[in-house]
DNA sequence: CGAATGCCATTTGTATACAATAAGCTGCCC
DNA sequence: GGGCAGCTTATTGTATACAAATGGCATTCG
């Protein structure tokens, strides 16, 4: 993409993300050009994007709106990442190549460092996380199933309370990834996809309940 | 969408699935938005979504080209579909309503008698066969679900050889849809998406071999 | 003769002006 | 006072002109 083009997707995609744009609220292609330094021609491409990614909504009229997600609506939306991810990984079971098992171990020693400091790293732990779930995908070797993937991995909320994320669950999280190590050396996909399911259910729940928390608190302040 | 966007993508998008753009040839904005009568923004626009979608690919400095599918991404395709639907076959079992169910029940009547007339109306069937499948979508009650269903259900490939369809698998298919509406009527999901996996593989092999034996069609044309 | 380089043609990206459409408001009529 | 008509304003859609980038070709140099 380009440059413009680049700046203004990345600008309001984060402005969506960090909450700078509030859910539910009303988007007008003028203010965010002027937000973004650039024409309305870059804006419009990235607001549809956007909207194909269900970031953005938009009404009878064309008027464009910031998502506001639902419980259900994330509900919905982990059910449909674990059995693609899972999918990803039973795909990924009979395809890796030892290259890529080998960066999946170091991926998974990093993150594993990451929270065994007596200061834990989050957004160390993070970054490995996103690096071993990749290439998982890759492995995978289906555009398609990437490009879905991206469309329910990537939500608000799940990017907003990912530092929800308690150091029990991290742990876990961690020795599910061993867990699939194992299973990607038997070349066991069906094990790969079990394991993967459960991991990813697993992150919805804790994402859940920091959805609720997250959810009173944001409450209480309108109401203070 | 408006006039002109929404006439651009139709047209182009039709031209995409009648083969008239030929798959893997180059795309220039400008040449569609003559055929199209309208200005390159909207193309622009067309362009963007028939990427998303995956009809349109684009090179590393932006040029668009038909997408040019091998079996194997039907395959993929059609994996990811059978797991798609069966989800929502799934789903559509707790919840789809009592006129849901008539609904399901007209329809499949309906492709019923398109098949057993003496001259098998196969148009008639796909068109019923296309809203049978479209109301357990709806009863499924996943947007995401829906959106990206209609990523994998309308390939070229698929919509181009979907005549091909013989009459043996119009009556398997029908059976097929017999069994789902039993397994509806008992709210088994599991059942559902058992009936529905099968339903849509055998789709796939059926596809594969016209598949096959239209390229070599078009291989032997070439030659010819 | 082959490879690299610079120029020209083609194509896409961006900005902007204008057109079309929808929302909101004002004032009128019942 | 309530609701509807027509106008005004806000917002999005489309066309077009121009800018930037890319690819291909020809020429030149080793």
């Amino acid at each position: 993409m380009s440059r413009a083009s680049e700046r203004a997707y990345n600008n309001i995609r984060s402005m969506i993300l960090s909450g700078e744009l509030q859910p539910g609220s009303q988007i007008r292609e003028e203010a965010l050009a002027e937000l973004c330094g650039v024409s309305r021609t870059p804006v419009r491409d990235s607001l549809r994007r956007l909207e194909a990614e269900m970031f953005i909504r938009r009404n009878d009229s064309q008027r464009s709106f910031v998502a506001d997600w639902s419980l259900d609506d994330l509900e919905d939306a982990f059910q449909l990442r674990a059995m693609l991810e899972a999918h990803a990984a039973k795909r990924a079971a009979s395809r890796v190549t030892r290259e890529q098992l080998g960066l999946l171990r170091f991926h998974n020693a990093q993150l594993k460092q990451a929270i065994e400091m007596p200061n834990p790293d989050v957004p160390k732990f993070l970054d490995h996380n996103r690096h071993f779930h990749a290439i998982i995908l890759a492995a995978a070797a289906s555009e398609r199933l990437t490009n879905m993937l991206a469309q329910v991995t990537e939500q608000p909320v799940v990017l907003r309370t990912a530092r929800h994320y308690d150091l029990e669950n991290l742990r876990r999280s961690h020795h599910d990834h061993d867990e699939l190590l194992i299973a990607f050396d038997k070349r066991d996909g069906e094990w790969a996809a079990a394991v993967m399911t459960g991991h990813i259910r697993r992150a919805f729940h804790a994402y859940a309940e920091a959805h609720s928390t997250d959810t009173e608190i944001r409450k209480s302040n309108l109401a203070a």
